[in-house]
DNA sequence: CTGTTATGTATCAATTTGTAACGGCGCGGA
DNA sequence: TCCGCGCCGTTACAAATTGATACATAACAG
């Protein structure tokens, strides 16, 4: 069974409260297993993430899988380039979203503040893509994983102490395909964490943070 | 000496014929070794190359470096995100770009077709940033080197033919720190493809594409 | 309960990196 | 002008990291 994640609420503060009363009646439930667009749709609709976790992944013809990020609360997916949609959008945990034409981010279509919205949103989305090109190109397997436990917590929300708990929604091989790496050094290099006392697996989808401190410097710096 | 890219106005279509000739008046010349930004500037106004190369970079504390992107005619640089610029932009060779401020993508300030441009661009960049975490998570270094080599070709318009050349503006180390490679390994694998006849050097700076159908075959698949 | 899938572990192989050395080229100073 | 210096690019060899393979174990669904 699937673990929710923690503080599902917490990123979508940079919404307004307007926004978010009105998009409750527009909003749409999803299964884990379940699928919100694939490659070659149409990409008519934005979604915006209310409540659990999505997965963006794009394949190529020899089967090689790219996870191109996780959809997590606040977060918001399928800007299009085009007429189709060139990723996969998995659901990995009961969640819910809202979907916005995609004319709301193209022209406004009357809603400004929507707009406006989706346009930050975009921008966003290329700063963080920047971060994770730092990731996947220039750390090492350790410090990819130590990164990304730490992206998590902060994504959720949930402060890095002792005894943090960070649910982890995705499969190995989903962390491994975001992360440029093989499900074998995932697995490896988890049990090192563990094995240096650094955290703890309550199961195998829960993380325990034991030394946040060591996380932060496995992680490695940020940009300077 | 740098080498001028061929073709540099190429991708210049996809903005509407009066904005370049509006944009001429606005343009600002760069010269190699120069920058347009760095990190930490405030983020006031959003570029287009006109012609030459940009490089944009982050750098870690630990001064491991990523080459994010390099900008060459028709691409737009420096969309913001926060106040401040959270990388560094330096010129290549001899460029020439024009600034908007960055409310016409913000609030579209009264140009509706240069807001449409920008937020397109802005789409497109989402896009492209979305190929090229493959190249960094799933490809081999001869892999990522082919690839280069084709989006290069691709990106000024030169089709990829029997003694094709390609400028290569940037430095190897350039070249490394975008493909998340040492520059040993960019050294490396040159030669590799120039003793398999695959290229050749007219210069350090310009390739000849010799069989194009090979380096297509080693950049491996497109996404499917 | 049982077949199936996911995860963990160990071993070995492959790729990539690190290190060092060398040559070439441009640049500035003598 | 010539020389020396430093940066860039290339190459060879050793080392480290990661990947591949195989198999055991655990979790899960029917």
């Amino acid at each position: 069974m699937y673990v929710t994640m923690p503080n599902d609420q917490s990123s979508l503060s940079q919404f307004s409260a307007t926004r978010r009363k009105a998009d409750r009646k527009l909003a749409r439930d999803l299964k884990p297993g379940g699928y919100l667009f694939r490659e070659g749709d149409e990409a008519r609709y934005i979604f915006r993430v209310l409540s659990g976790v999505l997965r963006l992944t794009r394949v190529m013809e020899n089967g090689r899988r790219q996870v191109i990020a996780f959809g997590y609360p606040g977060d918001v997916i399928g800007f299009p380039n085009g007429a189709e949609h060139h990723t996969d959008c998995d659901v990995l945990t009961p969640a819910r979203v809202v979907a916005y034409r995609r004319e709301l981010l193209e022209s406004g279509a009357g809603d400004a503040e929507l707009h406006d919205e989706l346009l930050t949103a975009a921008l966003r989305e290329i700063s963080s893509m920047q971060d994770h090109f730092m990731m996947l190109g220039r750390k090492s397997a350790s410090e990819k994983l130590a990164s990304f436990l730490c992206v998590l917590a902060d994504r959720v929300g949930t402060p890095l102490g002792p005894y943090t708990q960070i649910a982890l929604p995705m499969s190995r091989c989903d962390i491994a395909d975001f992360l440029g790496l093989t499900t074998e050094t995932i697995s490896r290099t988890i049990t090192q964490l563990r094995r240096s006392g650094v955290i703890a697996l309550e199961s195998v989808h829960q993380v325990i943070i034991l030394k946040p401190d060591d996380l932060l410097t496995l992680a490695g710096g940020e940009e300077d």
